[in-house]
Formats: C-alpha cells, sequence, structure tokens
DNA sequence: GTCTATATTCAGATAGAC
DNA sequence: GTCTATCTGAATATAGAC
C-alpha cells in the first residue's frame, strides 16, 4: 500500500552529513522510512513492531535492535524531517504552505505522519507531547512573522500588539494557519474527494491577511 | 475530574423510548460517561477496558457485560450527543460556535473527545471512521448554510454556485471552520496558555464571511 | 553488526457464579 | 440483571546465537 514512491534510496549524493556509509544506506535508515509510513497510516498505538517488520521481512526484535524501544523509533521518525523542501522566510512561507498543502494531497505520506501523530500526542503521556509541543511553538512563531511580512506596513504594528492576554492578531492567524491545516487533513483522510486542501488553505490564508489589514 | 454537570439523569421525562427503568439510570449509563471521559483524556488505542473499569471500581469483564465489546462502548460513547446545548439553525450556529469553543476550554471533555478521536479515526480500520465520516459530511453541509445566511443576499450566489471541481466557495469555508476548531483543540490540548480558541475561531469566521462578502 | 527464539506482561473476550 | 474468575492471544522487550 506503500509502494507510491519507486526510488528507494532518493537522496543527493554528497549530503553533507552522510555517516561514513561504506555499505549502503543501513537497514536503520530502511526501518525509519519504514516506520513513517506505517505510523502515518495507522497512528503510534495502534502500530505494533510486528507491523513494521513484517513489511522488511525481519522479525520485531530485529527492529528492537536498532532502536531500543518504540518509543525511540518514533522519536527517531519525528527527528528526521523531510528536507525536500525546505520552508523560506519571510512573507513567501505563506505560499509555500499552499504548495505543502498541494503535495500532500498527491503524496499522502511525510505529513499525513504529523496530522495524525500530532492529535494522537495530545493525549495522555503519549511520548510525543513535547515534541509536538515545541514544533507548534515554533510554527507558531515562524508563520506569525511570515504574516507580518505580508501585510503592508503601516498594519504591522497593530498585529503584532499584543492584547490584554499577551497574545498578538498575527499569532493567532498563525495558530489558526496552523490548525486549518492539521483539521484539512483530517477530513481529507477520512473523505478526499469532500475537501480540496490547497484551495481551503488559501482561502483562509488570504482571509485572514485581509481581515488583518483593515481597522474596524 | 468529569463532575461538572451535577444532574445525573438529565433527560427528558416521558420520552419515546424509555426501557421501563424501574431502577434508577443504569450502571450502563455510568460507564457510558466514564468511558467518554477516558477516551477523551486517553485517546481509543490508548485505553484498556481495565482503565475505565478501575474508575468505577470493577473489572473489565464488568464493563463488557453492558457493551460486547471495546468497540460497540465506542459506538454507543459516540452516539451519546450532547444536548446542553443544541445547535441553533441559520446564521446563529456560527455565533454557536464560538460559544462552543469557549465552553471547551472551561470544561475539557465532551468534544475534546470528538477532536482527539476524529484525528484517531483517521488511521487505517479505525472503528470510527464511518461515524466520523459522516459527522463531517453533515457538519460541512450545515455550517456552510450558516455561513450563506450571514452573507448579504447579493453575495449568496456567487458563495454557492459550485466551480469546476464541483466545491462551492460556502463549502469550503465550511470546511475550514470545522478544521480550525479541531486543530486549534489539538495546540490548545497541547500547550493551554498558547492559543485561545474562541477568539482565534471567531478571528476566521469573521475573515471569511468578509472575504465570501468581496468580489476579487 | 544482525537477527531468532524466548520471557513477561497485559490486552480483549468467554463462561458461569451470585 | 450484574459481575468475578479464567482463558487465549498478542504486545514489547531481553538474552544470546550467528
Amino acid at each position: 500500500m506503500s509502494e507510491t514512491t519507486p526510488a528507494p534510496d532518493t537522496r543527493s549524493p554528497g549530503g553533507p552529513e552522510a555517516p561514513t556509509p561504506r555499505k549502503r544506506v543501513n537497514r536503520r535508515e530502511q526501518i525509519l522510512r519504514t516506520a513513517a509510513d506505517v505510523f502515518a497510516a495507522r497512528g503510534f498505538n495502534n502500530t505494533s513492531l510486528a507491523d513494521i517488520a513484517a513489511m522488511l521481512d525481519i522479525t520485531p526484535a530485529g527492529v528492537l535492535h536498532h532502536f531500543g524501544s518504540k518509543t525511540d523509533l518514533l522519536t527517531a521518525v519525528l527527528e528526521l524531517r523531510d528536507d525536500s523542501d525546505p520552508a523560506p522566510g519571510g512573507s513567501r512561507m505563506l505560499d509555500h504552505l499552499v504548495t505543502t498543502a498541494e503535495r500532500n494531497a498527491a503524496r499522502p505520506g511525510t505529513t499525513q505522519l504529523y496530522a495524525v501523530l500530532s492529535a494522537e500526542s495530545a493525549t495522555d503521556r503519549h511520548p510525543a507531547q513535547e515534541w509536538f509541543r515545541d514544533r507548534y511553538t515554533v510554527l507558531r512563531g515562524e508563520i506569525g512573522d511570515a504574516v507580518l511580512d505580508r501585510l503592508g506596513p503601516e498594519h504591522r504594528e497593530a498585529a503584532s500588539t499584543p492584547g490584554p492576554d499577551g497574545r498578538t492578531p498575527a499569532g493567532a492567524a498563525a495558530a489558526a494557519v496552523i490548525a486549518v491545516m492539521d483539521g484539512l487533513q483530517v477530513q481529507w483522510l477520512l473523505d478526499p474527494e469532500a475537501v480540496d486542501m490547497a484551495s481551503v488553505t488559501a482561502l483562509v490564508i488570504d482571509a485572514l491577511v485581509a481581515r488583518l489589514s483593515q481597522e474596524d
């Protein structure tokens, strides 16, 4: 089900941090990518090490040799960022988000992982809680800055002025954009025909930027 | 943690299908409410029948007597709608959504259940998939209508005219509103100080309605 | 460095006592 | 009508063979 990508070993040769692979990309890496696929499709709690192992024709213990525990494997998967399309800074980032939504619909993989796991992480004692809390904090900051960048200079001050609760309009807009993307992913996974992630994301970004460019 | 609602037996007397409750609201009902709380806090896959049973000082089998299986219990929990604040029709519904977001932040219970479970349901073979797919379809319809109601009559036609992909702007806005509410819930659960669900929800609704009231 | 075989814990569900 | 005691299978992790 996950063999959509034909090339098994696609990465730029001469990457900066290849850890001296005298053999070829070690088993560890195969496990990592397989685990990412399976976690994305079934969530963390609902995935067993046997599921992952079966896809590689090994036993569960084979997986555990490379990563000490299932939780460690999850952590490693989350750390494995997808650097194939680095997020640009500044106001270009907002366009990048739409592009990302577009790509996600074509390739239900990488970021489906984040949509499914982030919601799962919000449950008690989930091992990825801290990771996702930090991630959202960073994202809200970056996207908040991107929103400010897109506003006309005359609106920036208002949008970056904290209200009585200490939160800024730009930050609120950033939280909204992230929330829309996550929430849409869930709706789309359940019913792909029903929503167009990219266009709805674009609509919300446009609407929010326009809204922050008014005084009312 | 869950004793927010003081009245344990709130249902209209003379309801059409009261199954002759000679005693008082049966164990079944207690189990149902406890299960809802625990599913909300820990998700479905990560909750064991023992967890639920422990809170009632009984054994897992005690739970299974009332509901044939864990999946049946989940289904029953989902069916148990919270009728304490029925959603109004028409454009009032949008205000109701903001109110709902406000209440959710105060009482992390009922709809936290939906936020956590809906995302979990998007994973393979989850027992609640169909339930959530249907729920989202209905919600998009209702909220789409509410959006149209709020628009000026002169904009309604444009907003309800399907584009080349067969989807209407009002439907897109509806999907966006739902997505924002779900996504915010996740961010809020992970970091309650970081986002104000109600105000962000209001912001997005305002922005979308304003956006759909322009020609561009 | 890689994995098979095994131990241990805990899940969901069944049959039958109260 | 309600639940305790028990069975069966599957989960993660360990110890040690190749």
